[in-house]
RNA sequence: GGACCUUUAGCUCAGUUGGUUAGAGCGUUUCGUUGACAUCGAAAAGGUCACUGGUUCGAGUCCAGUAAGGUCCA
């Protein structure tokens, strides 16, 4: 067997093993009807990402499910993938076109989608490639892709479906339109931000009566030359006799507008007046078609003011138009005042900039199995953890608004709708889009393509990705369903996301569940998740989203290279307590990388404590232990042992994985390697405990790794293989994961019955031991081992450290532990198991002796105190449960006793 | 305007149904290389659990309110 080296090294060992998991097709997906399965689908990352912080969180805990999944013997998939993430994609690629000062027009529609289908081969899917860096067990020969020939026929064959069962219509309606992207976007896309801007008091003049005027106040001057009217509230006093009357549009081509009522007026925001601009305004639209008024689009798509606008704001942006509109209205004497006005503004999540209502066609639909989707989450069938975002995801739910799924881009899957040659699309009747003969929708499209013109618009990506759990595995192909198992591993059991997609992604995720799997089966069987797990969001120091543009994002493949794929995904772990945002600090990860070479040096002791027994299996590592010489460590690190193994396991049931990682960390480090290994240096010295010894250790490494396995891959297997825990060419995934009630028995099965009273005796023997080095160490002799000891107990304690006397000396760094009637004039300290005198009487400075001793006095004076006044209050002595009260009696019994051992040492000082 | 989250040691966070003297890691101070590990070991210092009330024999924990910070929705 190779020998351990001194420190850990992770970069050759991660690709040694990751190579050769895949070598093995250690990540396969089958399906195997003897075994429960466990699937995961992947939120898909974009195409065009690159691996992030969030990546490293969100994946590693799915890597940590599937991993344990396996352990625990079912048959898991991880299914990985990307989306093609249309917008985003589509503006890498003209960015870079742009460089040769090209635009995708010079290209054609054609020729630019093979120039995206060149980018997305060459430079795509990178992230799929950095997720090995880190591990990730994914089924890679079912990685799949949102545009994928299969997946875009499903994509398309819904769109069909829907619309022919009516949730798909066509409308001419306000919409977000991103001036960046040239496209509608859905509300999901677009960020309300709060913005410092101005408000702009403006006067309109009434026509029958000069010299009067109505005020409004508008953020956006430039666009009243969009204005086709005043409104009023019908029952507002203060314009009773305005309406029906006409002012002036105090800006753009002259006009004369009404002044009209509609009940949708705010009369309490400004003066009670408001500008009706129906081409810009989703409320001014409305109140636009109550009353029948024309609409004036002065913008154009891309945010430029046009000819509407009037000459002099024509052809200027609409920042600078705005500018602009205020000085023509300064000059007009129509502009009351500017005042600053805090709003705030939809932004485009796409573009970065204010988006604006525009009045387009566009495709909407309008969800499927609503009241389903609700019922799944309300009702259990899906659990959220934390259950709080549930919460959300039903309030969205409740006011739920069709969505417009088309976008005005290349690249995506092409709307399945083709409109006869000669009509003008943009001016379809009802009637018309419904008629076959003039608009055709079919997946295999019109019998007589040269008569037809195909939607250049192509749907939202998020109309492709919300198919994800099922046509991943060949749904609707009958033929490919069965061959990928859909059938075996659907509903997936858990998704793991993040919050901010609980409404683009896992809310229609689950109405298309609901809407196309199974039809007809009950609930349980339709949905596409059993669990969702939603990480927090990763923030840098000072509590700031991590994100490109503002650099504060480690760059996680550099953290590899620093602290092993395992130090980042330990550290990064540790600190994401269930549900909350995290606070990134690169220490942890050191910390991480810390823990493994802890292990690392860990087995390396076992290694060079004695000859490797028989450890092929846990049967025969347990045939080894001899309970006959089991002392009081031994039983306690068991016991300790089974604790851990059963608080990972509810940590797992609960979705709590800081939670284990953490009780593995104390569990390892102090129950084992400061205390366990420790005393097994005095053991192993011994020729009659030393077989028995290894064994423990053999048996608690053994476990200890499949618990850790999960969590940091690479080094557990390879230290699995070092130390001879599988059968030659076995991976540790391969073994089975006890629970802490089945390896119990196991070792009851070997006679073995773990003692409770050794597990307290070691309790107070971890007391003593910390008592005495603290002594030492407050006279100075922290790094000697020839003090020697004197202890005052009585018999039974005596018994207690008699029996651990060799590794108790060894521990607390004493050369000799003598016990004594009496010891006079010595400092001393009182534990658990009597008091400990330091031989050095001579030395001693009796002044600070005294001020340590009162110091101690002082404080238990006080713990007494309150413990009495507990005691003294007759409601607690009637009303607290027996055990409290006992459990108090007993504290001030050992309070008092250790005040009295303390006041005597402190008076025999003098 | 509505909903949710957070507030515990210098920093980042645990604290499971209320019950001994509130914990961890990092940082700080002191000491230490003896053959697993200096990516380490030992010891120590450090907290009126944001605030105000309430429920209770008993509150970091439950309830109400206040303040500060954050997120989402309108």
């Amino acid at each position: 067997m190779p020998e351990i080296t001194k420190s850990y090294e992770s970069r050759d060992i991660e690709k040694k093993w990751y190579a050769a998991w895949l070598q093995a097709k250690c990540f396969s997906g089958v399906v195997d009807a003897a075994r429960e399965p466990y699937s995961i689908v992947i939120p898909p990352p974009n195409v065009t990402g690159v691996l992030t912080m969030g990546h490293v969180l969100n994946n590693t805990i799915q890597d940590i499910l599937i991993r344990r999944a396996r352990l625990e013997g079912y048959s898991a998939l991880w299914l990985p993938g990307t989306d093609h993430a249309g917008i985003a994609t589509q503006a890498v690629v003209e960015r870079e076109l742009r460089k040769e000062k090209k635009t995708r027009h010079d290209f054609g529609r054609e020729k630019f989608l093979e120039k995206v289908w060149e980018w997305r081969t060459e430079k795509g899917g990178i992230i799929l490639e950095q997720l090995r860096r880190l591990g990730a067990s994914c089924d890679w020969d079912r990685t799949q892709f949102t545009m994928d020939p299969h997946y875009s026929q499903a994509v398309l064959s819904v769109f069909v479906d829907l619309y022919r069962k009516g949730h798909i219509y066509r409308g001419k309606r306000m919409v977000n339109w991103c001036p960046a992207s040239l496209t509608a976007l859905s509300d999901e896309e677009v960020e309300m931000r709060a913005v410092n801007g101005t408000i702009y008091r403006v006067r309109y003049e009434r026509v029958d009566a000069p010299g009067q005027f109505i005020e409004v106040k508008t953020t956006r001057p430039e666009t009243i030359p969009g204005d086709v009217a005043i409104a009023v509230h019908p029952e507002d006093p203060r314009y009773a006799d305005w309406i029906g009357k006409k002012v002036r549009r105090p800006l753009g081509p002259v006009a004369e507008i009404p002044i009209i009522a509609d009940a949708a007026v705010d009369k309490e925001f400004g003066s009670g007046a408001l500008k009706i601009t129906p081409a810009h305004d989703k409320v001014d639209y409305e109140i636009g078609l109550r009353h029948k008024l024309a609409i004036i689009d002065v913008l154009e798509a891309d945010g430029k003011l046009n000819a509407f606008a009037g000459p002099e704001l024509a052809g200027m942006d609409r920042f600078a138009g705005r500018k602009k509109a205020a000085e023509l209205l300064k000059e007009s004497g129509a502009l009351v005042a500017e005042e600053p006005y805090a709003n705030n503004v939809g932004y485009s999540e796409r573009g970065g900039v204010p988006i604006e209502p525009r009045l387009t066609w566009q495709w909407w639909l309008k969800y499927p199995r609503v009241e389903e989707a609700k019922a799944a989450v309300r009702d259990g069938h899906i659990k959220f953890h934390p259950e709080r975002w549930s919460k959300v995801y039903l309030h969205w739910l409740e006011n739920i608004q069709d969505w417009c799924i088309s976008r005005q881009v290349w690249w995506g899957h092409r709307i399945p709708v083709w409109y006869r040659k000669g009509l003008d699309k943009e001016k379809l009747t009802p009637a018309e889009l419904a008629d076959p003969t003039k608009v055709h929708v079919s997946l295999a499209g019109p019998a007589d393509p040269e008569n037809w013109i195909q939607e250049d618009d192509v749907l939202d990506t998020w109309a492709s990705s919300w198919l994800w759990p099922f046509a991943t595995m060949g749904w609707p192909e009958p033929g490919k369903m069965k061959a990928e198992g859909l059938d075996y591993f659907y509903p997936t059991t858990t998704l793991v996301t993040g919050p901010d997609i609980i409404f683009f992604w896992v809310a229609r995720m689950i109405m298309a569940g609901l809407e196309f799997m199974r039809p007809g089966e009950p609930i349980e069987r339709r949905i596409p998740f059993k669990n969702v797990y939603f990480t927090g969001i990763i923030r840098d120091q000072q509590g700031r989203k991590m994100s490109k543009s503002l650099g504060n994002s480690p760059d996680p493949l550099n953290l590899i290279d620093a602290y092993g794929a395992d130090g980042l995904r330990f550290g990064i772990i540790s600190i994401a307590p269930q549900g909350q945002d995290i606070r990134f600090q690169e220490d942890r990860i050191e910390s991480g990388k810390n823990f493994c070479n802890k292990l690392w040096n860990a087995s390396r002791f076992r290694q060079m404590s004695g000859e490797a027994g028989d450890n092929s299996t846990l049967g025969a590592i347990i045939a080894r232990l001899e309970p006959a010489k089991f002392d009081a460590d031994d039983h306690a690190i068991l016991d300790r042992l089974f604790a851990t193994t059963r608080e990972v396991d509810r940590c797992f049931t609960a979705f709590e994985f800081s939670a284990a990682v953490q009780a593995l960390y104390g569990f390892f480090w102090n129950d084992f390697c400061d205390w366990y290994v420790e005393v097994s240096k005095a053991k192993l010295q011994a020729a009659d405990t030393k077989a028995n010894c290894l064994a423990i250790q053999d048996l608690v490494l053994r476990q200890t790794l499949l618990l850790l396995h999960p969590f940091i891959p690479f080094i557990t297997e390879e230290l699995w293989s070092l130390l001879g825990y599988g059968a030659p060419g076995a991976f540790i995934q391969n073994a089975k994961l006890e629970n802490a009630s089945q390896l119990a028995s196991l070792v009851h099965a070997r006679g073995l019955t773990l003692d409770r009273a050794a597990v307290a005796a070691v309790e107070k023997l971890k007391g003593v031991v910390t008592k005495v080095r603290s002594l030492k160490a407050d006279h100075n002799l922290a790094s000697r081992r020839d003090v020697k000891f004197y202890v005052t107990t009585g018999d039974a304690d005596w018994a207690t450290l008699s029996d651990n006397l060799t590794k108790l000396a060894r521990m607390a760094g004493a050369a000799e532990i003598v016990r004594r009637e009496a010891v006079e004039g010595a400092p001393a300290v009182v534990t658990p198991l009597g008091t400990f005198y330091l031989d050095l009487a001579s030395t001693v400075d009796v002044g600070a002796e005294k001020v340590r001793l009162k110091k101690e006095l002082d404080a238990l004076v006080k713990h007494i105190a309150g413990t009495e006044a507990r005691l003294a209050n007759e409601a607690f002595v009637s009303k607290a449960p027996p055990a409290v009260l006992e459990g108090a009696r007993r504290q001030l019994a050992e309070q008092k006793a250790k005040h009295a051992e303390l006041a005597r040492l402190l008076a025999a000082l003098g």
